[in-house]
DNA sequence: CGCGAGCTTGATGCCGATCAATGCATGTGG
DNA sequence: CCACATGCATTGATCGGCATCAAGCTCGCG
């Protein structure tokens, strides 16, 4: 599994993304060396980690994009969430010690290994450090949270919009476009994560195309009228 | 709100879950102290804490019930968790630094409040202790995810069935019955929980009750089958 | 050109929401 | 102690949104 590491050390000068651009003067190119902090290479479709293995490292994603997907004891998986440039891959498993999730690149896509025992120790040294990680972790459990609030209260038209805010939002704040989204994923995808069918997410789609709110062609989606969307994501749908 | 205090110097001996009891023999009365973690009773009914307050402190329910409810921009609310014995209140504010939910007592409880930078502060002096606290933040992750999970891919029956099987667990794993359940939450609170409505909720109660799964009667539940509960919960119901 | 994976579109059905009424506990005042 | 009110739960009838079933369609690729 852990295969050819590239360490590129121009990037480990400046590093970008939630862990590591956190403000932190002391996170330099020593301390990254001391962590062992590599990066790494991942093909689209390749698997980072695997269900059940046992946590070894967290990853940042560099570039690319991944998912996160739960195989249910009867076989059927279920997408977890995807995680674009700045997400840290892995949380999950801090509970079990183990992974709980599979992860696998929608792109050919890099991470940043952190092996989570030196991780540790450097929250222990640097109280700012150690704080950072804490919030990081917070805010996956706020994430996950609102993803709760989102499956148990939206009707179909709301979900997909909000996850389509998230996204570009998500983007935006990584400097991206928050209009135009080249989605990396199936509606397959979109679906099991959204708790809908793929029909109903192509039927979605096609809705927001004829009526202004999105421009659809296949992947490439442009946000048109980001009011309209808004109003969607919010609608009221019973309790 | 941070009213009267109680300290209970015999049960500072001797503390039960999951923040304390962590097989940590450095966590004794003395540590105690210099966190500054004290108890707190709540009546029922009453606010533990509200969404957007700062984060002081995390709670550790000592007894009672709690549950924690997010407010819309609409106005409309939702249940985003319930905490029994042993379970942690205020980790969702970690992220933000203000509490993203607001915690509510189902009945009369007491909670132990522990201030958060105090927790820090403990962590960066005991690798076990933080490695402890990560964890149950782990936990919480696993959790939210599992919730997303059942959300996006459960019928109502499983919904139901899987909650009562996560309440019942919870309870036997803090030494409760694991059949008998006296329910301090409303169908209605219910149903916000797992996305389904009041009529819902209150039909499948009569259902199982009626095929024998389940004796209702109000919020006395006891479990009677426990074998065909599980196979409900993990019954397949569309992708 | 033809094949196939992924996407779109239409027709139909079912699960759970909605609307509406009744039942059943607890509490309060006469 | 009963009459009545109030809040929660149950049950029934109907409706609607999304799933399901079933064809086509589009685009990339050998």
């Amino acid at each position: 599994m852990l295969t050819p590491l590239t360490v590129d050390s121009f990037s480990m000068t400046r590093l970008s993304g939630a862990l590591f651009d956190l403000g932190l003067p002391a996170l330099d190119r020593e301390n990254l060396a001391e962590m062992a902090i590599v990066r790494r290479a991942v093909k689209g479709g390749e698997t980072l980690f695997r269900q059940g293995e046992p946590l070894v490292a967290l990853y940042e994603v560099h570039a690319g994009c991944f998912k996160t997907t739960v195989t249910l004891e009867d076989g059927r998986d279920q997408i977890a969430g995807f995680q674009i440039v700045g997400d840290i891959l892995g949380l999950d498993s801090i509970g079990s010690e183990r992974h709980t999730v599979e992860a696998v690149a929608l792109e050919d896509s890099q991470v940043w290994v952190v092996p989570f025992s030196n991780l540790e120790t450097m929250c222990a040294r640097s109280a700012d450090f150690q704080h950072a990680f804490h919030k990081i972790m917070g805010r996956e459990i706020s994430a996950s949270r609102e993803m709760m609030i989102l499956l148990g209260s939206m009707r179909a038209e709301a979900r997909l919009a909000a996850f389509l805010l998230d996204l570009t939002g998500r983007m935006q704040a990584r400097g991206f476009s928050a209009s135009a989204v080249n989605l990396r994923m199936s509606r397959q995808e979109i679906g099991s994560y959204l708790g809908l069918k793929i029909e109903t997410v192509s039927r979605l789609f096609s809705k927001l195309h004829q009526n202004g709110t999105l421009s659809v062609r296949q992947r490439d989606v442009r946000v048109r009228d980001h009011v309209a969307l808004r109003k969607i994501a919010s609608a009221v749908a019973s309790e």
